[in-house]
Formats: C-alpha cells, sequence, structure tokens
DNA sequence: CGTACTCTTGATTCACCTCAATCTGCGTGG
DNA sequence: CCACGCAGATTGAGGTGAATCAAGAGTACG
C-alpha cells in the first residue's frame, strides 16, 4: 500500500485547516512528529473515558464519534470526514476523551501524542489559533443542534440531519446526491434523537413523495429542495 | 462608581482563565486596551447575527446568551458569570455573533475589540491557548446538554438544568442554595427544551416533595441529594 | 442455506404540548 | 395608601406526536 509515499508527502497537510497557514519546514516537522494508524471498517481510534494521549487528523475515510449514557443508548456527536481533526480533547485540556470514535469505512489518520502536539503548538502558535478556530466552528454546529431538539418536531430533525450528511458526505451521482459512506436508520436516529421506527416511517414517506431513495444502509436524495422545504417547514406553496 | 478604580487594578484579570499564566506586563497591556462596559439589566452587549466586533469577559453581574430560531421561539445557549468570556466568535473566525447577550442582573464587562484581541493573542500565545481549553470546556457541557436533549424525559433535564445552575450560581442560605439571580420558569422551559407550564408543574411537584423552594423568577434548593436522584434517574431505595 | 442484521409496518400507549382560565405578587400611579 | 394592571406563575382539560410494543419481510454474508 501507498503507506510510504504518504508518509513522505509533504503535501498532505495542505488543506488541513489545523495547518492552514504553517511554512513548508513547519509542516515537515510536523509530519515527522506524526504516526499513521489505519483503521478497518468498525475498528475504535480511541474509547469514551479511555486516556485523552493522542490527537489525530483523518487522512481518508470517514468515522462517526459517539457517546453512550450510562443507561447504554448511544447518540451520534458527529462524523468526521478527510481532512478534519478529532481527538482534539487532547490539545485542550481534557484528561480523557470525551466520546469514542469509530471508522464507518476503512480510514487512515495521522496522529500525534499529546506531549508532542502541545510542543508543536508551542513552536508554532498558528496551530493553536486553527485549533480554536475549528472548535468555534464545531461549538456552533452543536449548539445548532441543540436549538432544532429543542424547537423542531422529528421530521424537521430528520430533514435537518439529513441535509448536514449531505453537506458533509454528499456525493453527485446520476439523478441525486448520495451520502458517501453506509448511514443506517439506527445512525440517523441517534443523529437526530429519536428511534429507528419513526425515522423508517419518515424516510419512506418521503420515497413515496420522491423525496428520497432509500437502501441498505444507503441514502440518496432525490430532491435536495424538498429537503430543504421540509427542514424550514416553509409552506408548500408561497 | 468604582469604575475608574476598577480600571487601574491589574489583579482584575487575575482569577480570569483566558489571562491565565500571563505575565503581569501582559496582563497590563491587556487591561490598557480594553473598554469598560456598563450593562443594565436587560441591556443587550451584543444581538444575534450583528457583527462580531468585540470580545468580552464579564467583571460583575450576570449575562444570558440566547439564539432565536426564524419562527421566534427563544433558547438559553448558556449563562456567563464574573471571569467568563463570551463573544468569543470574535476571536475564531466568526463574522457575526450567533446569539444575543442580555444582562440579567446588573452588569460590568471588560471588552476589546477584534483586532485588538487579535493583536494580543499574536504576542502573547498563552491567550490562544487559554481561549481554546476554554472553549473546549464549552464545546462538552453543549455535547451534554444534547446528549440529554436526545435521551432523557422532561423532568431528568429540568434536573439537569437546575443542577447545572446551582454549579454555576449557586449561594448558600439557611436551608438551602439559592440561585443567585432571577430565572422564571419561561427561562428554565428554555434551558431544557420544555414549556414554562411542563416547568413550572415539575417545580410545584417538587416543592410539595421538599426538594426546592419557589418565588417569583427565584429558586432555592432545599435538597440538592434528591435533585441528583431525579437527574441521574436513581432508585429511591438501593 | 441458514443466520443475523437491517428495515418496514401496524397497533397501542402515554408524556408532554396546547389551549384555556385563574391566581398572585409586585411595581405604579391616582 | 390603596386600587389597579401586568408579568409571572399555577392548574385543569384535552389532544397528539412519537415512543413503545410487536411481528414480519428483505438482504447480506459466512
Amino acid at each position: 500500500m501507498p503507506l510510504q509515499e504518504k508518509q513522505l508527502d509533504p503535501a498532505l497537510l495542505d488543506a488541513v485547516d489545523v495547518f492552514g497557514g504553517l511554512d513548508p519546514s513547519g509542516k515537515d516537522e510536523a509530519l515527522a512528529a506524526a504516526h499513521w494508524r489505519k483503521l478497518e471498517t468498525g475498528e475504535r481510534a480511541f474509547e469514551q473515558d479511555q486516556e485523552a494521549d493522542a490527537f489525530y487528523v483523518l487522512s481518508a475515510g470517514r468515522l462517526k464519534v459517539t457517546q453512550v449514557t450510562p443507561e447504554g443508548q448511544e447518540i451520534i456527536i458527529r462524523y468526521i470526514g478527510p481532512k478534519e481533526m478529532f481527538g482534539c480533547v487532547a490539545v485542550c485540556g481534557g484528561l480523557t476523551y470525551p466520546g469514542t470514535a469509530t471508522a464507518v469505512t476503512d480510514s487512515w489518520a495521522l496522529g500525534w501524542t499529546r506531549a508532542t502536539i502541545g510542543a508543536l503548538a508551542q513552536t508554532y502558535p498558528g496551530i493553536a489559533l486553527n485549533a480554536m478556530r475549528t472548535m468555534g466552528g464545531r461549538l456552533q454546529d452543536t449548539q445548532s443542534r441543540l436549538r432544532e431538539m429543542q424547537t423542531e418536531r422529528v421530521e424537521r430533525r430528520i430533514a435537518h440531519g439529513i441535509a448536514r450528511l449531505v453537506a458533509q458526505a454528499g456525493r453527485r451521482v446520476e439523478g441525486g446526491i448520495l451520502i458517501d459512506f453506509p448511514v443506517s436508520r439506527q445512525d440517523i436516529a441517534e443523529l437526530t434523537g429519536t428511534t429507528l421506527h419513526t425515522v423508517s416511517r419518515t424516510l419512506s414517506a418521503w420515497q413515496e413523495r420522491g423525496v428520497v431513495e432509500l437502501g441498505r444502509q444507503k441514502l440518496t436524495v432525490r430532491d435536495p429542495h424538498a429537503l430543504v422545504v421540509i427542514a424550514e417547514d416553509l409552506p408548500l406553496k408561497e
């Protein structure tokens, strides 16, 4: 596999937000200090409550970050795509990971130990600023979801959740936009705060109306506009 | 008023997280660059969607940060107490404030323009690291609320919400812990994603059981342990 | 070819919202 | 100082959205 090649490619960090604005020597230094990690589908990068010893940037693939309640219920905090960082707690004072990161497709990640990334952030202050920007974005995103949870009915929340997935991992295919990784009804339920039953019913109704096309762990949005109409609760005619 | 005196007091930033670890000269510089702002009860430090031109640290008083949905429903994102920062977007790339900050008691805040705080963060990298730590904490806190919203029933959510208020602004009084600023039933509803009716019913039942004591915009927790039992859904006898 | 996982669909229940009426404390103005 | 008005709070009745309970069908994989 091109693992070795990848390791030597300094362009690898070019489009990564955290290292944005870093001079080439800094990127080389960061790459040299990093270690590779391959994650098979279903494998976990780290688990909830485990000591936060490393910080990662996903290179390829897709992860989901989840939390489980003491009662055993699971919720999805967010999906991580290529070029996105995860395990940020390791760089912002947290002692343990607040969630579990699981690969939903085969993935590769670049990792830095807590000490390594700390030292890098000391040398290159831009890293901290970039990380803060990303965290700010995630905070706003999470607050939006909280607002949706508090004010919207299930159907709108599902529409918003799927719109978010489309924005993050949508791939144009003939006749629509496909979510580019396996998502089950259960996943969508854990993302929107409902049950797989309600998700199934809602999506079936949408399929009936031609808004989406369903498959096993597969979802294609045929009519993105209709999805927005549902998400924003717009009247059908205006 | 001691506004002038305050302005000269370099100890003012001592316990403020964002400026933690800053050398005295840095604190002087930060203070010199700051401007004071007094906020009467009900007055707003900034409003949602307004240009994010300043970053603040609350010196005294209490604010609530809220968001309104397009439909006009309001939710409370968080309460801000003394020594806490707010308007963080101004330092993390956001163009507009995502919420509105309203004083719930007469308050004083220290403000820095976006340019000023940016320059300070460049000179003293510790500021960015501290800010990131705080944002990390808030992100986790918001994720916890999201998890509660998705998995818990109203009564538990209210218990968690009030527990959070107690931790943040509880003041020991004879026979309990008082929330140290005016909170209406509506506020608690907007904080926990329910209606003021349900909050009123729930709190009345708790008062009946001696868990809390109620007043107009006033709440005293008489039995903190019982509150935890409700929040964690523990059995009464174990 | 069986087994297990994902998904669908129907029936039933209930927690909470909505609608509605009334009450109460508190500031205000006559 | 007391009557008034109003925002905040309480309480009841009724409706319903979505969870829960339950059964079965479709699909992938070893």
